[in-house]
RNA sequence: GGCCCCGUCGUCUAGCGGUCUAGGACUCCGGCCUUUCACGCCGGCAACACGGGUUCGAGUCCCGUCGGGGUCACCA
């Protein structure tokens, strides 16, 4: 039998970083037993804007690379994949539930039962459902719907035994049926809860698999019980850790971004991605601009491998020294059994040195072409590029090298782009390199008129004319390169300024120092 | 509180009774390189939660304690 998985997300409108690592492990169990993997909407609340709600997770599995053989949007023959769409299933499994007395019809009103959970807490006991308003029969259910009362259906769940659950990942767990309650799967209104659905369209859709995070654990007596009762064959299970916050052991969650922001990593994180967008011209909405949402790492310019590859290490290692992979030995190296038991802090520093060790290592050509969206989405580049942007661009990022993290910091060297007389300055580096030092403006003009004359103008010819005239000069390097960097660049840092200075070319470098003198105050 | 899960450096982890004076990675701290920044290189700090067993021998097995977390809905 083919083995199938699948990842179910409920339409939230983005894509938690903690769900991508469970999908991942899905969708890693799948391709390396040439099995499918599905996408299944789980949508029984509330919906509306279902489809809006729904593309950005989408969007961001299609990002990642995780395909998925089934689901919205590519069909299948075990549709539909929308829960909303599948009520009579469920209705059927409610009935078969209710005939074979696994299920009952219930009557209780909210009050009647809060009552008897207060009561049971009073006597220091563990709450157990009387069972007072169950309708045993038809004419009971006519006799209760007479006073006015509204019917859920309930599970009738063992009070006697235990269940053995053989987890893939925690091995053997064990739960008294007497801890469990009676749960509500049919609403008064007919409509169904998530357990019984899940249960009967992975049966349905035959996932022979669950492969989910823990805090379904708990969820899972109820759900075997379901499919005892409905004579399925039971899938295996494989609870994962949950992701946990930075520096703790809590669950990482959407909301808590302002906590977050109090750990320093996460923080600059944040600010990278800010300081990115801001030069975008980028509203960001911090609901989705945020690093426990996929869209993130998109929007900044990572490497979907890294992020992969990152959230892999987060609780499962193959031996503990090796830390790379490509996707193809993902695949074919992952299991089930070396996913670790206890939850993984999400750590952004480490996330960060995975990607960029991959931007390291991706050839010039691609990085280029992950870098034109940015210089275009912040206006320095045309769209399509003009011809002389590509060779330009590449010349930039192979002197930038490993400067260029994620996609988004080619924005760093914008002064490439930009026209000499619209060239920003650094306030600071301006001071203290140009207007400072006594002998810095003097310099400058001797040099560029030595920088005219350079021939051919290349980074090795400029730095021998550079080494020559700071000889003649009788100063250290330093005393000029710093000024000269402020003036062609705008700025305090940046690569190598030979580099530099032949990228701009001789015109260009040349006129900025001119333009950069004339910003000067008069001596 | 009930039920369940978990517990090796700050973080991610290796370790499946002796090869552990506990290994790797990220971070951090020194040093080197150097025109700034980044990279790189060299070196360093840093952990088996605790207590009992079992055993010739325990990070590794058992029990307990403590600690952390998840979950207890007519949410998913």
């Amino acid at each position: 039998m083919s083995v199938r998985t699948r990842f179910a997300p409920s339409p939230t409108g983005y894509l938690h970083i903690g769900g991508v690592r469970t999908a991942l492990f899905n969708w890693l169990f799948a391709r390396q037993h040439d099995g499918q993997f599905l996408l299944r909407v789980d949508d029984t609340d509330q919906q509306r804007n279902v489809e809006s709600a729904l593309a950005p997770i989408l969007h961001g599995f299609r990002w990642l690379g995780l395909d998925w053989d089934e689901g919205p949007e590519v069909g299948g023959d075990r549709g539909p994949y929308y829960q909303s769409q599948r009520s009579e299933l469920y209705q059927a499994a409610v009935e078969q539930l209710l005939a074979s007395g696994a299920a009952y019809r219930d009557f209780a009103t909210t009050e009647e039962l809060q009552a008897e959970r207060d009561a049971a807490k009073e006597a220091g006991k563990s709450f157990v459902y009387s069972r007072r308003w169950a309708a045993e029969t038809d004419a009971d259910a006519q006799r209760f719907a007479a006073e006015g009362r509204a019917g859920v259906v309930r599970l009738k769940m063992p009070r006697e035994g235990e269940l053995v659950i053989n987890d893939l990942i925690r091995g053997e767990v064990r739960v008294a049926w007497a801890s469990e309650q009676d749960h509500v799967i049919q609403r008064a209104d007919g409509s169904c809860l998530y357990h019984l659905a899940t249960v009967v369209d992975d049966h349905a859709m035959g996932i022979t698999h669950v492969i989910r995070a823990e805090e379904h654990l708990p969820n899972t007596p109820r759900q075997v019980f379901i499919m005892q009762s409905l004579g399925y064959e039971l899938p295996a299970f494989a609870h994962l850790p949950y992701v946990a916050e930075p520096g703790s052991k809590n669950k990482l969650s959407k909301r808590k971004l302002d906590k977050y922001l109090k750990n320093r990593e996460f923080a600059a994180l944040v600010q990278h991605g800010e300081s990115i967008a801001a030069r975008m011209n980028l509203t960001v909405d911090t609901d989705v601009f945020n690093p426990v949402i996929v869209d993130f790492y998109e929007q900044i310019g990572f490497l979907p491998d890294a992020l992969l590859n990152y959230l892999l290490l987060l609780g499962w290692s193959l031996d503990g020294e090796r830390e790379e992979f490509t996707r193809e030995e993902m695949i074919e190296l992952f299991s089930l059994e070396r996913v670790n038991r206890a939850p993984a802090s999400f750590d952004p520093q480490k996330l960060l040195a995975f990607q960029d060790r991959a931007m390291q290592q991706l050839p010039a050509k691609q990085k280029t072409a992950r870098c034109v969206p940015y210089l275009q989405a912040a206006g320095l580049v045309a769209t399509p590029p003009d011809c002389d942007t590509g060779p330009q661009l590449t010349k930039i990022l192979a002197a930038a090298g490993d400067r260029v993290k994620m996609a988004g910091d080619v924005l760093d060297y914008d002064d490439f782009f930009r026209a000499d007389d619209q060239l920003q300055y650094d306030d600071k580096a301006f001071e203290k390199r140009l207007v400072k030092p006594p002998a810095a403006a003097e310099l400058l003009r001797k040099f560029a008129e030595r920088l005219a004359a350079v021939d051919p103008f290349d980074a090795a010819t400029v730095e021998a004319a550079l080494k020559s005239f700071v000889e003649a000069e009788g100063i250290k390097i330093g005393d000029i390169i710093h000024a000269l960097r402020v003036a062609t660049t705008g700025k305090a840092v940046g690569f190598g300024m030979f580099e530099t200075l032949e990228i701009l070319g001789r015109d260009r470098a040349v006129n900025r120092i001119q333009l950069a003198l004339a910003k000067l105050p008069p001596a």
